[in-house]
DNA sequence: CGGTGAGGTTAATGATGACTAACATCCTCG
DNA sequence: CGAGGATGTTAGTCATCATTAACCTCACCG
C-alpha cells in the first residue's frame, strides 16, 4: 500500500492532484453519467478513497461545475484568440474548425460531459457556463455571417449547433478510424455542411 | 383526486398505460439522465405514484431496456423497408435521411436517450440493442458504398456516425428554427457532408 | 525541537431511492 | 351476485451515497 506515485518535486506538483481528479471524474462522468458515479468511484480512480476529495473540492456538484466552467472557458478563449488572429473569415472558420476538432479528439470525455451534464451544475455556475457557451456559438455565427451574408443568423446558429453535433460525435464513434484520418474527414464534412447551410 | 383521465373505452386502452409510461420516462431520462430520475418521478409524471410502475414493468432497467429495444427496432425496420422500397441508391439515401430526420424531430427524447443510456441496459437486452444499431448503421454503409464505390467502408462508417451526430443534435438546439425549416436544413447539410466524405 | 497545514483515513449520519408487502378498488365475466 | 384479474395505494426494507467528524502523518519552517 505504499502509493509512492513517482515522487515529483513539490513545486511541480502544484495543483496536480486537482487536475488529476478532474481528469478521472471526466472519464467516469462521460462513461456513466454524473449520477451514475459516486464520490467513492472517483476517489478510487485516483488511488485515494472517497472523502479525500473534499480536501480539493467542496462537493460533487462543485467538481462538475469547475470542470464545465474550465471547458467553456478554454473553448471560448481559444476561439476568440483564433478569430482575432485570422486574417479573413475563411481562415477564421478554418481556425474555429481546427480548434473544435482538436479539442473533441484530444479530450473526448470532457466534450461528452460538456454537452450532457449542464443540467447538474448548480445555479451560480450554471449561468456562467451558459454564457460562455453562448459566446462561443456567437463567435462561430459572426464568422459565418461574414462568410455568408444573405443567410439569416437563426439558420447559421442552427447550422453551428448541427456541426457541433457532427464534430462531437467522434468520441462515440471512436475506433472507426485513426485520429490522423478522422480529423481531416471531420473537417471536410463540417466545411461542406456549413457551405450548404450558407447557401 | 378523482383522476378521471377522459374515460376511454377499455379496448382503446390496450397497452396505453405502458406507452404512456415509456413516453414520460423517455422525457425524464433525456432531461436528467437515467440515474437522475426516480421511479417516483416517473410515476408522478403519469399521475400515479411510484410503485404502481411495477404493475407494468419489472423494474427501472427493464423499462429502459424496452424503450431502447423498441427504438432500435423501429429505426432498423424502417430503414430496411425504405431501402428495399427505393429504386436506386440515390433514393435509398434520401429515404434513410428522411427517416432519421423525421424520427429525430418527432421523438427528440427517444433519440437522446437512445444514444446516451445504452450503458445502463442490463446484459441480455444490451447485446440485442447493439446488434440492431449495428444493422442500422450497416444499412447506411451499404447504400453509401453503392453510391461511392472507391470509398473504404471504415470511412463511410465514420461518416455515418458523424451524420447521426449532426442529425441527432436537433433535440438539443431545439427552438432555433421551426421544424419546417429545420428538416430541410438538416437534410441539405447531411447530404453535403456525406458527399464530401464519399470524395 | 515543535507546531502547523496539507492531504489522507475510517466511522458515523441522514437522505434518497429501488423494490416488496399487504391491502384496496373496480371492472368484467360467469 | 361474486370471483378474479388488473391496477393502485401506503408503509416498510435494505442499499447506496453524499457529506461530516474525528483522528493520523509528515513535510516544512520557525
Amino acid at each position: 500500500m505504499r502509493e509512492v506515485t513517482t515522487a515529483q518535486t513539490p513545486t511541480r506538483n502544484r495543483g496536480s492532484r486537482r487536475t488529476e481528479i478532474l481528469d478521472a471524474a471526466a472519464r467516469l462522468f462521460a462513461a456513466r453519467g454524473f449520477h451514475g458515479v459516486s464520490i467513492e468511484d472517483i476517489g478510487a480512480a485516483v488511488g485515494t478513497s472517497g472523502p479525500a476529495l473534499y480536501r480539493h473540492f467542496s462537493g460533487k456538484e462543485a467538481l462538475l461545475a469547475e470542470m464545465l466552467l474550465d471547458v467553456s472557458e478554454r473553448l471560448h478563449a481559444s476561439a476568440a484568440d483564433r478569430v482575432t488572429a485570422a486574417s479573413d473569415a475563411e481562415q477564421a472558420l478554418d481556425a474555429l474548425l481546427n480548434g473544435q476538432i482538436e479539442f473533441a479528439l484530444g479530450h473526448p470525455a470532457l466534450i461528452t460531459v460538456h454537452d450532457r451534464e449542464l443540467g447538474n451544475v448548480p445555479e451560480p455556475a450554471r449561468r456562467q457556463i451558459r454564457r460562455l457557451q453562448r459566446l462561443y456559438v456567437e463567435e462561430w455565427v459572426t464568422v459565418l455571417s461574414e462568410l455568408y451574408p444573405g443567410c439569416p443568423p437563426a439558420r447559421l446558429r442552427a447550422a453551428t449547433h448541427a456541426v457541433f453535433g457532427l464534430l462531437n460525435s467522434t468520441p462515440h464513434s471512436a475506433g472507426e478510424l485513426p485520429p490522423e484520418a478522422m480529423a481531416p474527414l471531420m473537417r471536410a464534412m463540417a466545411r461542406a455542411a456549413l457551405a450548404e447551410a450558407g447557401n
